[in-house]
DNA sequence: CGGCATCCTTATAGATACTG
DNA sequence: CAGTATCTATAAGGATGCCG
């Protein structure tokens, strides 16, 4: 818990010290990172729906990660006091203006596709 | 050096069974990747240009991530047989498309860093 | 200058078991 | 359901030295 703190103050100093891209990088720079946050543009999703949508990536990971960004700032935890558990993640607005560095990033990833399939 | 080979490997993996935004990533998804590609945005780079414009980076990490980028075919790695030695790295058509990515990115982290500044 | 090879120290990710 | 805790294996990353 206190490693991965620290981890994001490095980051933070990175951020601070380096360009305007890295200081982007200081917040979204985790592998899984995009993903979570390019999922949650369409609305709330639930803990283990995250998973699903995810499966490369280990539900430890996933908290991991989600725990980095709430503390930046970008995802919201929504905990419903109920019998099953219930847990929702939101993006934040300063998450939900992240849209376009995701969006631009799911175009791209959809052209590299297509030309792999092609060649 | 197979190391890298394989690490790329398991991202292209992970690249098609993912989602777009996971495909984008196996390319882009390394720390100081999306920093270095955007510097090479303005035109060519000399290697010690480039570890100037990163200096978070230890010019180790710049080779590695420079290879990866390389074998992903987005930067060409031009050698000037002469002495002393001369290496520029230049975007390809492929690497520059990613400009969108990297400039809504360095957009975004300069708001960001606005809004911190601001606090 | 622009690396690469090596050693060495952390950090990180996976697996597993457990809990409110 | 939504995690946490712990342990372990592996890999990432820094430092150093050498080379064409």
């Amino acid at each position: 818990m206190d490693d991965s703190v620290s981890i994001r103050r490095e980051r933070r100093r990175a951020g601070r010290t380096g360009c305007d891209v890295e200081a982007t990088l200081s917040v979204i720079g985790g592998i899984w990172k995009p993903v979570l946050l390019f999922h949650l543009l369409e609305g709330k999703l639930r803990f283990n729906a995250l998973c699903r949508t995810v499966p490369n990536a280990t539900p430890r990971m996933i908290t991991l990660q989600l725990r980095e960004l709430e503390a930046d700032g970008v995802v919201n935890r929504i905990v419903y006091p109920e019998v099953p558990p219930k847990v929702e993640y939101e993006l934040t607005d300063l998450g939900t203006s992240l849209a376009p560095v995701l969006l631009s990033m799911r175009d791209w990833g959809e052209r590299l596709k297509r030309s792999e399939a092609a060649s």
